[in-house]
RNA sequence: GCCAGGGUGGGGUAGUUGGUUAUCCUAGGGGACUGUGGAUCCCCCGACCCGGGUUCGAGUCUCGGCCCUGGCCCCA
């Protein structure tokens, strides 16, 4: 038998129906904070994605031929695409531009716990603006996003600005070695790196930095960078907004691209794939060949946040089953369109089951039956059934319909 | 790419030192049954991940592959 490709999966009914619960929540925060949904095309051209991450890139991702001869890869991210689609169409729409996306993306890697080869993101990208309320708005909506998703999180912040200022006489190649090291905790490496490059003065303050959750601690070692009145206002801004996030200045988001403020969340019950969201403020545009626009934005792991809720049913959905007796069938059927008129979810026999059956097969997802036979039929009623309690009365089709409509969902 | 543990009907499972026709539950389909059956009874469907090897004989032992679940690496 075929076999479903490595690393995707399956989603039956009821799993697309908490996902898609998720995402509306989501969708709806994104909008109330006016961002617009975008669609980028789910393959671009290779040099898309190399350019801005490097050639390395191509064995973790999907690269094809196409029958014209050009190299395209399957999108591994989103915002790459955003940024090339704002220069294709947008880039003379009034500043600032507010987009949101949920798209899938895909991966050539070892799929493990939260980690999948199609995955979805959840993003948002905010472009033409370079203000600390910028920063504090991204910021904000990162946090509004994930907490109507209803999973725990917790949100860090950092800035780029403050290893910069450190590392500021260093080329950049070896800047984005220390990172790493400092990225992986691993000290003793990094001590080695500086000794052999005769910088072990840095070491001290390097390690130091890390261990700083204050802006007035880390500008004690870094002394005052040109940001700083920016990530104050922006820090501020968050607290007097009551935002929960820790400052930790060991962010270093992999990318050179990012410019300033950066930050993750990360959620618990996740084991090594624990990060659930990660973004910043980027310059990315120079890189395909356009004028250099201030953005910043952030992507949600939306299956990683799936994982995390867990199986937590959401609320089940108001079922209704028409059942019917041969005599009854024709009104059984106008019963039917008179239920889904009223927006509920309902489902007749076709089958050709008797009545029995069709309630034992209805009561499988249903919270009520309608049961039409010759009496109701003749007379225009319905006798509806709460399957919960057992009871059931006969009544005309729109108190019936009321009747559903007005009750709880199903305890 | 590396490491550990796994893979038996759709889901969950039993399977002894290698030995008849592979166990049970559940789900699914059919029938009896024609206004209550969210039943009951009867019947049916349906599996040893794939390929070599050892053996008279492999679900069971062995090798390789594929896939799953974790972890490492990587992580845009």
């Amino acid at each position: 038998m075929i076999q479903k490709p490595r690393g995707t999966r399956d989603f039956l009914p009821e799993e697309m129906e908490r996902r898609r619960a998720v995402e509306k929540r989501m969708r709806d925060v994104a909008r109330c904070w006016g961002y617009r949904e975008v669609c980028t095309p789910e393959f671009e051209e290779l040099e898309l994605f190399t350019a801005r991450s490097g050639e390395g890139i191509i064995e973790e991702m999907y690269v094809f031929e196409d029958k014209g001869g050009r190299m395209m890869a399957l999108r591994p991210e989103i915002t790459a695409a955003v940024q090339r689609m704002y220069l294709n169409e947008a880039r003379v729409t009034p500043k600032p531009l507010r987009w949101c996306y949920f798209a899938d993306c895909f991966r050539y890697e070892r799929p493990q716990k939260g980690r999948y080869r199609q995955f979805w993101q959840f993003g948002v990208e905010l472009i033409g603006a370079d203000t600390p309320v910028a920063d504090t708005e991204v910021v904000m909506l990162a946090r509004d996003l994930l907490q109507s998703s209803g999973v725990s999180f917790t949100l860090q912040i950092g800035h780029l600005g403050f290893m910069k200022a450190l590392l500021s006489d260093m080329e950049l190649k070896e800047q984005r070695i220390l990172r790493r090291y400092l990225d992986k905790k691993d000290f003793d490496g990094l001590k080695g790196h500086l000794n052999a490059g005769g910088r072990e003065d840095l070491y001290d303050s390097l390690t130091r930095l890390l261990e700083c959750r204050s802006l007035d601690e880390i500008t004690e070692i870094t002394g005052k960078i040109p940001e700083h009145g920016r990530i104050e206002e922006t820090l501020d801004l968050l607290d007097e907004m009551a935002v929960e996030y820790s400052l930790n200045p060991g962010i270093a988001r992999g990318l050179d691209y990012y410019t300033g403020m950066v930050f993750e969340a990360f959620a618990y019950n996740l084991g090594a794939e624990n990060q659930i969201l990660g973004g910043g403020a980027y310059r990315l545009s120079h890189l395909f060949g356009g004028d250099d626009v201030p953005s910043s934005g952030f992507a949600i792991g939306f299956d990683r946040v799936m994982v995390s809720l867990g199986d937590s049913a959401g609320e089940p959905e108001r079922v209704v089953g028409i059942v019917y007796t041969p005599e009854g069938k024709s009104h059984a059927l106008r019963v039917a369109r008179v239920f889904r008129e009223a927006g509920l979810r309902t489902e007749i026999d076709i089958m050709g089951r008797n009545i029995g059956a069709q309630i034992t097969h209805a009561s499988k997802s249903a919270q009520f039956v309608a049961i039409i036979g010759k009496r109701e039929q003749e007379s225009g009623t319905v006798t509806l059934k709460d399957l919960n309690s057992g009871e059931q009365r006969e009544l005309d089709l729109s108190s019936a319909v009321r009747e559903v409509v007005t009750s709880g969902p199903r305890g």
